[in-house]
DNA sequence: ACTACATTTAACGTGTTGGTTAAGTGACTG
DNA sequence: CAGTCACTTAACCAACACGTTAAATGTAGT
């Protein structure tokens, strides 16, 4: 299962810190394959298979110039990849989460007439909205 | 470089559908191993590595209470990767790539030495805020 | 203590990843 | 047309990821 749809792709290529260092460098500005390997403690072939895995995954795309490839970051992926992360933006909130533990406990204590928590170890949670997909 | 940094192992736990899919399910309630396996078309075992990758990536915590352990989202770190991701929000407009890339296009006119390309098949873009640090 | 259940760990196969160096390709340059 | 520059591809290797089945672990119930 090795995460061949375009989210998998994206994510895989953001896991990698080197691939992460050159989007940053090509937020600024497109650059050659030379360019992006300078600063970078690794060989050029290394840096080519990076920008591979990256035009894979559609987050750059490269143009042929003379004896240059310039490549382009394309950021419209990222996109996608945060609105899949957005969707659980209400369970960032630590203070959310814990009103839905309370108001899970709570619920619980109504039915046992026991305001206190049943079981202490697993407070259940319950989702107010469940309109999550299980995958995409 | 196996990426051992926070964001890279939140990155690469995204990067799998089977754990993305564990993780929309945690979102709902908190859940079993054997619950989370119920549905999926591996083994209880892959599950079960599939949990250890979230929890070293910090997307869940884990409580053991009798002989159930139940798994708890941790959704935290989503939000530092958000956050990594949004600084690439202004390149998602493609318009605004354009615009930037016009710009860049006649302020390259303007110079003289260049010693990156000044092709005008690939015109630089020179971002307008310059933000960005090369890595976290 | 024996048994059942929930889960993890071990051992293993296989594919992928990320790096290397060396050789190949394509475009400009003298 | 030979040489050089910019890059890619090939061949290789070590490490890791992801799946399996079988055995080990821990907890609960009888």
């Amino acid at each position: 299962m090795s995460g061949s749809d375009q989210l998998s792709a994206v994510f895989s290529a953001l896991a990698d810190p080197t691939r992460r260092a050159i989007l940053a460098e090509l937020a600024d500005r497109d650059a050659t394959v030379t360019e992006l390997t300078a600063p970078l403690p690794i060989s050029m072939p290394a840096v080519s298979r990076h920008l591979k895995a990256l035009e894979r995954a559609g987050l750059i795309s490269r143009t042929r110039s003379g004896k240059l490839r310039m490549s382009r970051i394309e950021a419209a992926p990222l996109r996608e990849a945060a609105e899949w992360i957005e969707r659980y933006r209400r369970l960032w909130d630590t203070s959310l989460t814990r009103l839905d533990a309370h108001l899970a406990a709570v619920q619980a204590a109504g039915r046992a007439t026991d305001q206190t928590a049943h079981d202490p170890a697993i407070p259940d949670r319950k989702s107010p909205d469940k309109a999550h997909d299980k995958e995409n």
